[in-house]
DNA sequence: CGGCCGGTTGATAACGCTCAAATGCGGTGG
DNA sequence: CCACCGCATTTGAGCGTTATCAACCGGCCG
């Protein structure tokens, strides 16, 4: 299990490009607050200025934003090893919410800490570009995704995601990877009601294709899933 | 009206940061050749390398993507002295594709004059970075939209926007600006059937909220029309 | 003048949301 | 150890809305 900031930037930025020994110590050598948050704590807010972007060493992440509504929709899931906001470097103000969704534990890594490292290794600030932009496709995929699926296309895309990011992640040796979310965040996700997420992961469940309980995913039928949720992984621009 | 890649440049960067006069001076050394596309032609497709960055000095382009079964959805429009592409540096291949809705005139930036520039001036470099981060929040924006609001509420946000980066770009004097899109185009960018577009720009119309037509677009009462589609415009990070 | 494309209008059916209520489960306190 | 409480999940019924199908209109261009 991954503890150290410098050990989860290593491993994340590692699957988008190729470090040097020279990028590794220098990403080892990062120092960072580590931070334990509660189910539904905020690390970074709308309207904020952040100081420091965050990595996750444990546990479930969300970025949402809030409508005047109180309706929410979820962006992104971040994973263990995820680094959700490596571009607040760039950004003056936050526009969206970044915080868990279980109790997890993060990493707070200064925003001159990561200006040295960049300055320091081209090869670095080359890998954390791409990793932006990595995120804005995923994005991408989720907008195609909420507006053109149907119902169990829509879950079925998701699952092969987290999926995908979790074997890359090492999180999930064996088709099953910790996935605890509601049937209401799974909703604010994909933009459905809880109800009828929780009628689709039946069908899933029923299909034998998907499942989810007890805050654990689990995909039973790769092949169809992906035939389902029309999946295609170069979005992820995953190495290999 | 804007002729030159430099000058489109230095008018869109100047949307988000301030620019000195040396930077400007750099920009406008850059150079890019010139060329016309006509409607439905594309710039850069999916699975390509690409070897150049795209402004648009006139016309409409759509970034979008194609399902197997040939459904469309587009992820953003851009509008004259909008700058589609400046990320393409870090990516390696194009997982969409961005092509002109209407006939239109870009810009093609090599690469390595950009990296030129970017090398040279290191407050150019930030606000191009700051640029792809916007494009990521508009994207954020769309997410929500597609997802949680209700079809008018959609078509209106759309238009909100739309207007605004339209004025803010200097080619909306006075609440109407040109776009040139059919239903079929607005209903692949909302998730919605051409047919419904249909039934709900008329609603809006009759409401005497918004019209479009003739490829003009009107807004014709701002504080309602911000009301329905719930539209703030902080996520669009302009300046002034 | 004719054809084609985009816009308009109408009718129908299916789908997903809402409301409502019951069941199951985990954690807390007696 | 058991009882209770709150939260998440499950199941059911009804309704509103939007996609689909289809036909017609109107303008632009060849």
């Amino acid at each position: 299990m991954t503890r150290d900031v410098g050990e989860v930037l290593v491993r994340h930025l590692g699957l988008f490009g190729s470090l040097s020994d020279g990028d590794k110590d220098a990403l080892m050598s990062v120092k960072g607050e580590v931070r334990d948050l509660e189910a539904g704590e905020d690390v970074l807010t709308d309207g904020e200025r952040p100081t420091y972007s965050v990595v996750v060493i444990a546990g479930l992440l969300q970025r949402y934003t809030l409508a005047p509504d109180r309706k929410r929709q979820i962006h992104s899931f971040y994973l263990s090893t995820d680094t959700p906001s490596l571009e607040a470097i760039h950004i003056g103000v936050m526009d969206n919410n970044l915080g868990a969704l279980t109790p997890s534990r993060v990493g707070l890594v200064p925003l001159p800490e990561l200006h040295r490292i960049m300055d320091l290794r081209p090869n670095v600030l080359g890998l954390i570009w791409r990793e932006t932009l990595v995120q804005a496709a995923i994005l991408r995929a989720w907008l195609m995704r909420n507006s053109r699926l149907l119902p169990d296309g829509k879950m079925a895309h998701l699952f092969c995601e987290i999926m995908t990011r979790a074997k890359a992640a090492g999180l999930a040796p064996d088709d099953t990877c910790d996935l605890p979310v509601t049937h209401e965040d799974i909703g604010d996700a994909l933009g459905m009601a809880s109800v009828h997420v929780n009628r689709t992961l039946t069908m899933l469940r029923d299909a034998a294709l998907a499942d989810l309980h007890a805050g654990r995913l689990t995909v039973l039928d790769w092949p169809r899933l992906v035939e389902v949720g029309e999946f295609d992984p170069s979005y992820l621009h995953l190495l290999r």
